[in-house]
DNA sequence: CACTTGACCTGTCCGC
DNA sequence: TGCGGACAGGTCAAGT
């Protein structure tokens, strides 16, 4: 589930909470969600919170880095003295933490609790050493931020089409065309596009490629601006969800009105995945 | 080489 | 109420 957008939204929330705490203790549920020394990073310091694409990175005082990704269930909830900042807990987070899928716990210096959650088991946290982390297979072989400069149209077509008889929706899954991207954004950022997620890359015109860019930034700017998107398993930092897909245009909105020509949105499958689109909108 | 499918896991929902 | 199958945000390996 997380996506740039969601993973952003825990990035921003811990960096303002976490920064110059100690990380205390660790505490392993899972073995197997856990990769490398956990050693390494007892007793240092927090000094940076940072995203690149779907992975999120805490770096330590001593030249060690915990990564995470959450892959489709993955979440990470903070849990300060106050608990649950003494607001509501939302849905799934009304349970006591730890909870039957807490793979992890990190037990800081100013004693709030960190907690990797992961139902699905598809996620991990991994312990590498800071400079090695771009050596890292899934990092090194990335496309570019979308919401960085560098992303320029161009780029995005220059990597499209390596993938020219792929459906245009497909190809921007693909993390070394351009980073981040998840379904629930790919069908929104065809929407925004005004482009047939089914079309092939090779049908597209330098303008539509123009729109795709425009698109799949605006898609995931909306993302951050509502919190992420919560289905089920989407959480901030808070325990808090999002909510993206209150506005959404096409995902998990099958026969919906399309929100700008009331067109019903239909639902159909890309490369085994759920595509939604407005037959109208979209050419 | 390009592209699709299956595997990794757990849980939920739907039809019979 | 129970059971089988499809499906769910991601990525990688194996197959065609």
């Amino acid at each position: 589930m997380p996506e740039l957008p969601e993973v952003d939204t825990i990035r921003l929330g811990l960096s303002k909470k976490i920064i110059g705490l100690k990380i205390k203790t660790v505490k392993l549920l899972t073995p197997t969600s856990f990769l490398g020394d956990s050693s390494k990073i007892v007793n240092k310091k927090i000094q940076q919170v940072w995203r690149r694409a779907k992975v999120l990175g805490i770096n330590l005082e001593n030249g060690w880095t915990v990564l995470f990704h959450l892959k489709m269930t993955g979440q990470l909830i903070l849990i300060g003295k106050s608990k649950f900042m003494g607001g509501h807990p939302t849905l799934d987070m009304d349970s006591e933490l730890p909870n039957k899928s807490t793979r992890v716990v990190f037990y800081l210096s100013d004693k709030s609790t960190l907690y990797f959650n992961d139902q699905r088991r598809f996620g991990w946290v991994k312990v590498v050493e800071t400079e090695l982390v771009s050596n890292q297979s899934l990092i090194k072989s990335l496309g570019p931020e979308p919401l960085e400069k560098n992303f320029t149209w161009q780029v995005l077509k220059q990597n499209l089409i390596r993938h020219k008889s792929q459906p245009v929706k497909v190809a921007i899954l693909d993390q070394t065309v351009v980073s981040g991207i998840g379904n629930i954004y790919a069908s929104e950022c065809c929407f925004n596009a005004k482009i047939d997620p089914r079309k092939k890359v090779k049908d597209l015109t330098d303008s539509e490629f123009r729109s795709l860019h425009r698109g799949i930034q605006k898609a995931l700017q909306d993302g951050i601006k509502h919190g992420g998107s919560s289905m089920t398993h989407f959480f901030n930092e808070e325990g808090k969800r999002g909510y993206f897909l209150d506005y959404a245009f096409v995902y998990w909105r099958e026969g919906e009105k399309c929100r700008v020509c009331g067109q019903i949105i239909q639902k159909t499958q890309l490369a085994g995945r759920g595509t939604y689109f407005c037959l109208k909108c979209q050419k």
